[in-house]
DNA sequence: ATGGTGGTCGTACCA
């Protein structure tokens, strides 16, 4: 089973890229952000014929996000029930993953009889960029990762299987920063921010990323600007967090550059997990 | 040099 995210910006520029990726990536969950279009307008029937269901909470012009799977998404919500915000930034669902055996086609499902299905609930979230320290945008996103935590600390108990993913907009250690010199204290690095997300892995969530042996600089944001991906001028701020449940089953996890490497990219590269479930 | 690029929307806005 394979679990992804990015963050597209923009589903409508970057569906052919979508599909390209999804292609050759084969993620049976792949988690989206900033698809940047009213629910009405999404891409519903091009998707399905890659073979995934999708669900999705967007709004005009700016956010929204969307689970694609090649399972059914049940229990759908949209929000995070004590926060009141009109901006489209969480979404969870709960899926049955056929338990499976991973090829090189992907996940085969097994077709025995007996314990073949295992509920795996899925949060995708785009957490607020924060503009700069100390300015309005940064002190909602604060508060709107403190009401996060609070929330993922009770679905943790709902939940033995949970994956919380998406932008997080938050590199958590110097490593995850190209330059942390330049960096130090700005948004994204802030000891505040990273204060959040120490408190998610507290909870009992990992990383998956850093389960595993990674290359030094490996990033999944690069700005637009000063031709920051050829010089490799990233961060690392899109996250793949498990359940101590699923940590054990947790196989790989990779950050892929080649999408951002096309014609009109996202400033953001997808992360894939796999898991032998 | 307070810059630069890109998406949305047709102007500032957000990232």
């Amino acid at each position: 089973m394979k679990i992804a995210t990015w963050n597209v910006n923009s589903l409508r520029v970057r569906l052919p890229h979508l599909v390209e990726w999804v292609a050759t990536a084969c993620p049976d969950i792949l988690a989206l952000q900033e698809t940047k279009l009213t629910d009405d307008f999404f891409p519903v029937q091009e998707l399905a014929a890659l073979g995934y269901q999708a669900v999705y909470a967007g709004q005009k012009s700016y956010n929204g996000v969307a689970l694609l799977s090649r399972f059914e998404a049940r229990d759908v919500v949209r929000d995070i029930p004590d926060l009141d915000d009109p901006q489209r930034r969480v979404l969870s669902a709960t899926y049955a993953v056929p338990q499976g055996i991973l090829t090189d086609a992907g996940t085969v499902p097994i077709t025995d009889s007996v314990g073949v299905v295992q509920d795996v609930r899925v949060l995708n979230i785009y957490v607020p960029n924060g503009s700069s320290v100390g300015s309005e945008k940064y002190s909602y996103k604060l508060s709107w990762l403190d009401k996060l935590c609070a929330y993922i600390e009770a679905q943790l108990r709902l939940y033995p299987r949970l994956v919380v993913l998406g932008d997080f907009n938050i590199a958590p250690e110097d490593r995850d920063v190209h330059d942390p010199k330049i960096w130090e204290g700005q948004v994204m690095v802030s000891e505040a921010e990273r204060h959040f997300f120490n408190r998610l892995l507290s909870l009992g969530l990992w990383d998956t990323f850093r389960l595993f042996e990674q290359q030094p600089e490996l990033f999944s944001w690069w700005d637009y600007r000063a031709a920051a991906f050829r010089r490799n001028l990233g961060l690392r701020i899109d996250h793949i967090l498990v359940s101590p449940a699923l940590r054990q089953h947790c196989v790989t996890c990779s950050i892929d550059k080649t999408p951002r490497k096309l014609e009109r990219p996202s400033d953001h590269a997808p992360v894939i997990a796999e898991f032998n479930i």
